[in-house]
RNA sequence: GCCGGGGUAGCUCAAUGGCAGAGCAACUGUUUUGUAAACAGUAGGUUGGGGGUUCAAGUCCUCUCCUCGGCUCCA
């Protein structure tokens, strides 16, 4: 490479590229889109019907190599609507994206042609294939994607490819994706004995083994106490609800999709099978979300603004009918645990109560050894083209769009906005944590609602005794439990925190005559407070140590004869390779010590 | 749901269309262990499931289920 270029530029010229041998090979095929992406590159084509396998893209990328060595040119111009139109008249996708830059008033594109081969593409590129990176890109997978991201819209091959600007940096790039996978939570939840999901017991429904369902409830008593602290009360609702409260909600109509079918009730099972026809019929339904349950209870009751804000937390499991492919791990699930809470105020008190919550996720994040500036927040607003889409006023959507940005300055946080991003009830700040593969995955939000105060004519009597509605926020901070654990799981990549630990302490029996007092010291921690197990099998110690290291434990003790004669303890700590002494009053004051600092 | 890859013992993986195997785990016995794998034996499978081609199918074809990577959607 004789010229400096930005990475973007090279990753976009790439794309180029790899459209032209495809067009090469493939004399037949149909241009998409071919951007820059993060760590490379992608292109979608219509093949007309040919699909793509592995072997196809050495394929391609040898002929890739080719055009490069033969140091092709992009060149740049300026042509007018009419003329592009001409040049890409067998390319459907290309004219289709002229049209719509037709209708926003533009009368020039840019295209840009290498050799004999044309794109219709905004820009920029490098000036020669020279270049480029030769062994800097590799060709990485096949995948479908909608024309322009519409599910309606045809569905066309879109091959992706990493690329850096060097060889060394693209196999640094596949070496740590390779180190990435292992921390995989699905397969750390197999190796650790966490949870699996279970085909014969529903998909996407999660079987939390006991030290998965130890860690959850680990994260759920520091979730209620810091819940208490904060100011919150707690609520509870059942698991189903009568179809008419999803129909007053507004579900039982935009959200059926996701939604599981209505459970018929008024008679057994037996009856059903039988059958009779029900005395009555009503329909029941799994909630998707807890939020109408939290309305009815506050409409239960007539409030005073002297009573807000109000502050209602449940951990709702919720079940969600999503499709099967969009199901992963337990990062995508069909039931799922979300630690809910609304926040119900009046206009005076959202600010404070915004920044509350921020300083709220912001602590929660710090407690589980997220850093926040690796935290990716978006601002979702409406879109001001299609405003009748949207329940709610255009002076609360300004009032709580504005404050929302306001507030996410005044915290520092390094937001995007996005427009049109907004859920159709109101505004909101998303809060997205990556998965090893580097995928985003939403956990905290916070989000107002002008849809459920409306229709279920929430209110409160204000100082001068009128009705007056208040505001309404929705908000979660892990987002769900079962989301949080598993990128929790990436995170440490097994190895927790002391406090967090499903096991804490491991006790190896050195031989036969130990077990009792192994078992014995076991209790005496646990009466401490400390999850300990024993490993008395009758085996090696260098084969329990193996495997107690295996299982990332946070210390592993060995106790023979040395141990039960004196009050020392060898103590190896979790990544240590030999042991220490420490008498058994100071181990267990250290463990708890950490268990309290949540270290 | 859509596009593509995959599915062999509990786990990790082998097996040109030609007798389904190994290691670990499990179980039994021996051994009683002092800091990262003791020894021996036993058992474990309609190769995800159905159908087809063939003298013969884990292997080829077909339908289907699940799973992985994308797309769409989403906490």
């Amino acid at each position: 490479m004789n010229k400096r270029y930005d990475i973007e530029v090279i990753r976009h010229s790439l794309a180029h590229i790899m459209a032209a041998a495809v067009k090469s090979i493939y004399p037949a095929a149909k241009f998409g889109m071919g951007p820059a992406i993060e760590n490379g590159f992608y292109y979608d084509f219509d093949l007309g019907g040919q699909t793509l396998a592995p072997d196809n893209l050495k394929e391609i990328e040898i002929k890739m190599k080719k055009i490069i060595g033969g140091g092709v040119t992009f060149e740049r111009k300026e042509i007018g609507v009419d003329e592009a139109k001409k040049i890409f008249a067998d390319q459907p996708y290309k004219l289709e994206i002229i049209s719509d830059l037709e209708n926003k008033g533009e009368q020039k594109v840019s295209v840009y042609q290498s050799g004999d081969f044309y794109d219709l593409c905004r820009g920029l590129h490098v000036e020669s294939a020279k270049d480029l990176p030769i062994d800097g890109f590799k060709l990485t997978k096949i995948a479908g994607a909608y024309w322009k991201g519409g599910e309606k819209n045809k569905m066309l091959t879109r091959v992706y490819g990493a690329a850096f600007a060097s060889k060394k940096e693209l196999d640094d790039y596949l070496i740590n994706l390779e180190e990435a996978e292992k921390r995989d939570h699905r397969k750390l939840g197999k190796e650790l004995d966490l949870f699996h999901i279970d085909e014969d017991a529903g998909l996407g429904l999660v079987l939390w083994h006991p030290k998965g369902a130890m860690l959850w409830r680990v994260i759920e008593d520091f979730w209620y106490d810091a819940h208490l602290k904060g100011g919150y009360d707690l609520v509870r609702s059942p698991h189903i609800g009568n179809r008419r409260l999803w129909e007053k909600s507004g579900h039982w109509g935009f959200f059926s999709g996701s939604m599981y079918p209505a459970m018929e009730v008024g008679q057994s099972l037996e009856d059903l099978q039988a059958g009779k026809k029900p005395d009555e019929s009503e329909q029941y339904l799994l909630k998707p979300m807890n939020c109408p349950f939290h309305v009815r209870i506050y409409k239960n009751n007539l409030h005073s603004y002297r009573e807000l804000p109000m502050r209602w937390a449940e951990c709702g499991t919720v079940y969600r009918y999503e499709k099967k492919g969009e199901l992963s791990g337990l990062t995508r699930v069909r039931g799922f645990t979300q630690d809910d809470a609304h926040i119900i105020c009046r206009k005076d008190q959202v600010r404070d109560e915004l920044k509350k919550v921020i300083d709220f996720i912001a602590f929660m994040y710090k407690s589980f050894g997220f850093e926040m500036d690796k935290v990716n927040v978006y601002l979702s607003l409406r879109d001001p083209i299609n405003k009748e889409h949207y329940a709610g006023d255009d002076e609360g959507w300004e009032f709580t769009e504005n404050i929302l940005r306001e507030v996410a300055v005044e915290k520092k946080l390094n937001f995007k906005e996005e427009l049109g991003e907004a859920a159709f009830y109101g505004p909101k700040l998303d809060f997205k944590i990556k998965d090893v593969l580097g995928r985003e995955w939403q956990c905290s939000t916070l989000q107002f609602d002008f849809n459920l105060p409306e229709r279920f004519d929430m209110s409160f009597v204000n100082q001068k005794g009128e009705q007056e509605k208040p505001y309404m926020l929705h908000r979660a901070l892990f987002g769900s439990f079962e989301r949080f654990i598993g990128l929790l799981i990436e995170h440490y990549a097994g190895a927790f925190p002391v406090w967090l630990s499903p096991v804490q302490a491991k006790i190896l029996s050195v031989g036969e005559a130990h077990v009792d007092f192994c078992q014995n010291l076991a209790d005496e921690f646990r009466q401490a407070g400390i999850r300990t197990e024993v490993d008395f099998a009758d085996e090696t110690l260098g084969n329990k140590i193996r495997k107690a290291a295996g299982e990332k434990i946070s210390y592993v003790l060995v106790v023979g004869d040395k141990e039960a004669q004196s009050d020392m303890l060898a103590v190896r700590d979790r990544g240590s390779k030999s042991a220490r002494q420490i008498s058994k009053a100071d181990f267990i004051a250290e463990v708890l010590a950490k268990i309290k600092n949540r270290d």
